[in-house]
DNA sequence: CAGTGAGCGAGCTTCCGCTTGACTT
């Protein structure tokens, strides 16, 4: 065997089993049946499903010592997938090993290639990368096979023992000095500090009291309002209500004149199709879903809905970095915008939008497949979210193909004795793709009546009004997954991800769409920051990229890197580990209840299904019991109101009483009773909006604000 | 719109990044 040469092994081949297949292998399903359409009948198509091989989850399996030797395995559940394409290789002459065009991509396709060398089939190998999903594309990369790229494996290889080093390293200090099963990394626990740092500013944040003057006039029929910018020439702060008394009384009887009229022609670029950060933003500002149910939305489109003539996948892959769509979209986006609208709606030069630096451009924007599949053309065969999504994606793109929005801008100046007042307005010249992005800008109320200089207006009213400043807003899901995108930490598969470990984690809660830091959250923030502040830096990552980028270019060694971190951090490790205190327990609060069987008080726990109460006489008395919330309303019964958690399906609360009592209700019980009629109230959101405590009792309705302490309070003994 | 129903406390947790189906570890 071995005297023979790859060609000759080829060409044997060919003569004894006639015209064999080539495989490709990309990484999703949905992706695999695409291509094959495109391919036809000499190529099967398989998926890999993502990674095939990693490092176990089970131990470290990075030998520090032997230059950071990874100890690679095939991924549990995996070996399967694994062997169909071991399989299926052995049945073809060529295997082009088609995974995404980035470091991730091409880490998978050398990992593939490893595992069928060794499994010493006799088919070639060969790397091909496309970056968009059209029949052209997909034939170009075919005429164009290269070999793997070593030094971009590199980079992903250093990137994910890097991970791991942090991951597994930090983890394990905090179950020693907190408690077990947390963790931390170099992408969770930035995120975790965000959040943190901004609960401290809303914390220390000293509201303060200022004032505005407004002053609305009238000119035929129009009203319009003008605000106070400058007195005496100077620019004013109005912090008193005796301030703005002696300001308004001076110029409440004067003359108003306009003084200047400035005019400026804004032209207004409509926004880039959407990225994953980008969608899940929308949906999270314009749907109000959080960043998880984007995706699982965006993840049905994109693998296909049921239409009159088959399953169609409505929009193209929807983790992506990237702003780039084809051509054939572009060009029939302009067709459409063309012939639904006219010739001033499609800009001369087609809208091509930069990428953010960084970006590995992988995948295409997120776009409709086809925009003659209009949201309405569609709806029918939609669920009322997929509907809503389909309209954001489709709308999005449609603009970022329409020409500039032209406005026309005007500033009044209008001086009443040493006052001066400046009014706003905005009127539309052209709309261009605002057109189509009817929300927000209509902006016919915005316009100012006409206006000249040395003309006298008479003030219908002048007020002045009280504000306080305002602290800066927790982080929501789309703030969040905003200020990762812009960091440059994390990736768009993971934005979803890492919001919930920090929810599965305890470290914060979701409440009215904000993040809020828990105590543990806190105090686990805490212990990382004062030790490792440096690491869980945005410029850490930034410059972990740069030099990523050089291992890329073959211009630096992994190892180097890895080295380079590796041993002054374990050493501020085991720093920490050494001075440290210990805050195991510090968690637990002791609850007034009672223990049934030894009367000891109970402690609110932390569990692994979250809290519980415990007896304080752990470990002789090993007696738990679940939260209780709230008195069970069933009269006779003595039950409490406690979470009940089917697997698979929303939860709901019940009577701790089960079987004997079966009462559950949805909404959320408090510890608060009802003070006209004794019944348990619960927690409901009037209308969509805010959360108020409601009387459960039939025909009682009566109802009260919600106050930030009870809402996730245990019921109080009586 | 209904109807949904462990036990957590001891051996093992944990990272980030690719992807989807899914049992008894």
């Amino acid at each position: 065997m071995l005297w023979y040469s790859i060609q000759e092994k080829y060409s044997r081949k060919c003569i004894n089993m006639g015209n064999r297949k080539s495989l490709v292998i990309v990484e999703s399903s949905t992706k695999a049946k695409t291509i094959n359409k495109y391919l036809g009948g000499g190529y099967t198509v398989k998926s890999s499903m993502g990674h095939l091989i990693d490092l176990p989850k089970s131990r470290l399996a990075v030998d520090v010592q032997d230059d950071f030797r990874p100890d690679y395995i095939t991924i549990r559940g995996r070996g399967k997938i694994l062997n169909e394409l071991i399989k299926e290789a052995w049945k073809s002459e060529m295997v082009y090993l088609a995974a995404d065009s980035d470091r991730e991509g091409e880490a998978i396709s050398f990992h593939i290639k490893n595992a069928l060398e060794k499994n010493n089939h006799n088919a070639i190998i060969k790397r091909i990368v496309f970056n968009e999903i059209t029949e052209s594309a997909i034939q170009e990369a075919i005429q164009n096979p290269r070999n793997i790229d070593i030094s971009l494996v590199n980079a992903q290889k250093a990137r994910r023992i890097l991970d791991r080093l942090v991951g597994y390293s930090l983890s394990p200090l905090l179950w020693e000095k907190v408690k077990k099963g947390l963790s931390a990394g170099r992408v969770q626990s930035v995120a975790l500090r965000v959040i943190c740092e901004r609960e401290d500013e809303i914390e220390c944040f000293i509201p303060k009291e200022y004032w505005t003057i407004e002053a609305e006039f009238r000119k035929g029929r129009k009203f319009f309002k003008a605000r106070l910018i400058r007195f005496n020439g100077e620019k004013i702060e109005i912090s008193t209500e005796e301030q703005a008394d002696i300001i308004l009384d001076s110029v409440k009887n004067e003359e108003f004149i306009v003084t200047a009229v400035d005019e400026k022609i804004r032209k207004r670029k409509p926004p880039a199709p959407f990225t994953t950060s980008k969608l899940q933003q929308a949906g999270g500002i314009k749907h109000r879903f959080p960043s998880f149910k984007t995706m699982i939305i965006a993840q049905q489109l994109y693998e296909g809905i049921n239409l009159e003539g088959g399953p169609v996948g409505l929009i193209t892959y929807m983790r992506t970095d990237s702003v780039r769509v084809s051509a054939s979209a572009q060009n029939e986006a302009r067709k459409f915008i063309l012939e639904n609208f006219s010739k001033e709606y499609i800009p001369d030069v087609p809208n091509i939008y930069k990428n953010k630096k960084g970006s590995q451009d992988a995948h295409e924007a997120i776009r409709p497949t086809s925009v003659l599949r209009t949201p309405q053309a569609v709806k029918s065969n939609l669920t009322k979210d997929q509907f809503k999504l389909y309209t954001l994606i489709w709308e999005r793109f449609i603009t970022s193909q329409m020409s500039k929005a032209e406005l026309k801008q005007v500033g009044v100046d209008i001086k009443a004795d040493g006052g001066l007042f400046r009014a706003n307005g905005q009127t539309v010249i052209f709309d261009g793709f605002l057109r189509v992005m009817k929300q927000g800008d209509n902006t016919d109320e915005k316009a100012l009546p006409d206006l000249r200089v040395g003309e006298i207006l008479k003030p219908v009213i002048i007020e002045k009004e009280m504000h306080y400043t305002e602290p800066p807003p927790r982080y929501t899901d789309a703030t969040l997954v905003k200020f990762l995108d812009e960091s440059g930490i994390g990736r768009p598969s993971t934005y979803a991800p890492i919001i919930t470990t920090l929810i599965n984690r305890y470290y914060i809660e979701r409440k009215e769409r904000q993040f809020k830091p828990t105590f543990l959250g806190k105090l686990t923030n805490g212990i990382l920051i004062k030790n490792f502040s440096e690491l869980l830096s945005i410029e850490f990552t930034a410059n972990m990229e740069a030099r990523l980028d050089e291992i890329a270019e073959g211009k630096l060694n992994w190892v180097k890197l890895l080295d380079d971190f590796y041993f002054p951090f374990i050493e501020t490790v085991e720093d920490a580990r050494k001075k440290l205190e210990d805050f195991r327990g510090i968690t637990d609060e002791e609850t007034d209840y009672v223990c049934e069987k030894c009367g000891k008080n109970m402690m609110k726990k932390l569990g692994r299904y979250g809290y519980f109460l415990a007896c304080s006489g752990f470990p002789d008395c090993r007696t738990t019991m679940s939260l209780p919330l709230g008195k069970c309303p069933e009269s006779g019964c003595d039950g409490y109101i406690v979470e009940r958690k089917p697997r698979k399906k929303r939860k709901f609360y019940g009577c701790s009483n089960y079987p004997e009592c079966n009462f559950t209700i949805r909404d959320m019980p408090s510890s608060k009773n009802c003070p006209k009629c004794g019944c348990i109230m619960i927690q409901k959101s009037i209308s969509g909006g805010e959360k108020n405590l409601v009387c459960l009792k039939q025909g009682c309705e009566h109802t009260e604000p919600l106050e930030e302490d009870i809402k996730n309070k245990v019921m109080l003994k009586v």
